[in-house]
DNA sequence: CGACTTTATATCGTATACGATCCTCGGAGT
DNA sequence: ACTCCGAGGATCGTATACGATATAAAGTCG
């Protein structure tokens, strides 16, 4: 066979159905935060968007609105899920809980390549500008820190809650300034990784998401209308 | 308005769109065992058995895919999600730490009504014959005693992980006989909701879930082919 | 002049239709 | 006889089309 056609072969396609294209890139759109909560997302304004029709589109929605991305309004379409102040509490109160499992598990057995592999996230995260950059980093740095657990659903199910509560995180963190904090708690944790305790890297794990959360709970419910849900 | 024009109203549907019908009817009947693990589900078939177009059919499989009880082959269609031995241990594993934690917050807060009801259910799960009927009975039990802890977020994530899980817990139960072993459990649970003892009823509930946990990996590891994943 | 009914329009939810992809089975070649 | 290949059929994925429902605007009555 020809050069050419592996060429052709080589870039057919990411072998990704619209249906998927489509919710893969809402999903991001989401999680930073672009759609905002309560949003409604008009059915025929993505297909166009996506020169596809509305069929895909919802598709992608039904499987966002599984992920608890997006919410269905009887016959009055699909809108950015919303949660109170309270959902975010439990979220983060869940994702505390297996965060710390997996610190725990993670650390015993992590390696140097994934402690430099940490490391060099940290170091970016702290020269990082926008908030979806540091987003991303945040993950990468924890992610890197959890997968020594060889723990795949665990860390599946940590990234989903993550998802969801990933936006609120980010507006927080563009309004306050609470990156040195975060980058203090950042670092005490990789040390207790390069320690390889457990003890330390799960309670450290544990606090460091309470804290973030009880941060963000603090601040919506201050500028949230009085016993507002939105 | 007529009583006649009320009487319609109210028997209206149940107001519930054809594509959600199609995913309960078929999560259930995947949560039950009906399905087997790795069957293929053909649109068309389950299209006509519903009496509707593959439309809504595909919208419920991409919702199930998103809670993982179904999976998508690329131009293949969907087939029931089947977890290897290692991601049932970490679903348990993550069903412990999460069960745990809901007694731990229900426990001091249960009222008379709730344990009434749970005693109830332990007494029917007693005498329930097949296995069908024991894992209605079983979460019935487990999510009474939650409920009085007031995490709706927390009881959910509870539910989804014990979906995924329960077809192999049921087909376990039928074979063997772990009844009595599971009654005795259950009761110094309840046993602990009683004296509103936050730490027993915690870690009786962890031990629980990973005694079955463990008795279920046992027991695939011991009838599955060698490595296998299924 | 305001409240209720009615009509119009936009959007949703689903049925039908059709091209694309994959599996099956039979035939040619070695 | 076995392997490789291609035509046929089945199933999937998506575009188009249409009835159903809700929101908004206009009209009517008190």
């Amino acid at each position: 066979m020809s050069s050419v056609i592996e060429l052709v072969a080589s870039q057919k396609m990411p072998r990704l159905s619209a249906s998927d294209h489509v919710a893969q890139t809402i999903e991001q759109a989401i999680v930073d935060g672009l759609l905002a909560a309560g949003e409604l997302l008009r059915q025929d304004e993505i297909a166009a968007h996506f020169q596809v029709s509305k069929i895909p589109v919802r598709e992608a929605l039904k499987h966002l609105e599984a992920k608890g991305l997006v919410t269905f309004l009887r016959n009055r379409g699909a809108v950015v899920a919303s949660l109170s102040t309270a959902e975010i509490d439990e979220y983060m109160d869940i994702r505390a809980l297996l965060e710390a499992r997996a610190a725990r598990l993670s650390a015993p057995l992590i390696g140097e390549p994934a402690l430099a592999a940490a490391r060099a996230h940290l170091d970016d995260f702290g020269r990082a500008a926008n908030a979806g950059r540091w987003g991303e980093l945040n993950w990468l740095f924890h992610s890197t820190l959890y997968a020594a657990a060889g723990r795949p659903i665990l860390l599946a199910e940590i990234r989903s809650l993550y998802h969801k509560v990933e936006r609120y995180v980010r507006a927080l963190l563009s309004l306050r300034n609470e990156m040195p904090r975060t980058q203090h708690e950042h670092a005490a944790i990789l040390d207790a990784f390069v320690r390889r305790d457990p003890d330390a890297a799960a309670e450290l794990t544990r606090a460091h998401v309470l804290d973030a959360g009880a941060s963000l709970v603090n601040y919506l419910n201050d500028h949230r209308s009085k016993g507002g849900n939105t």
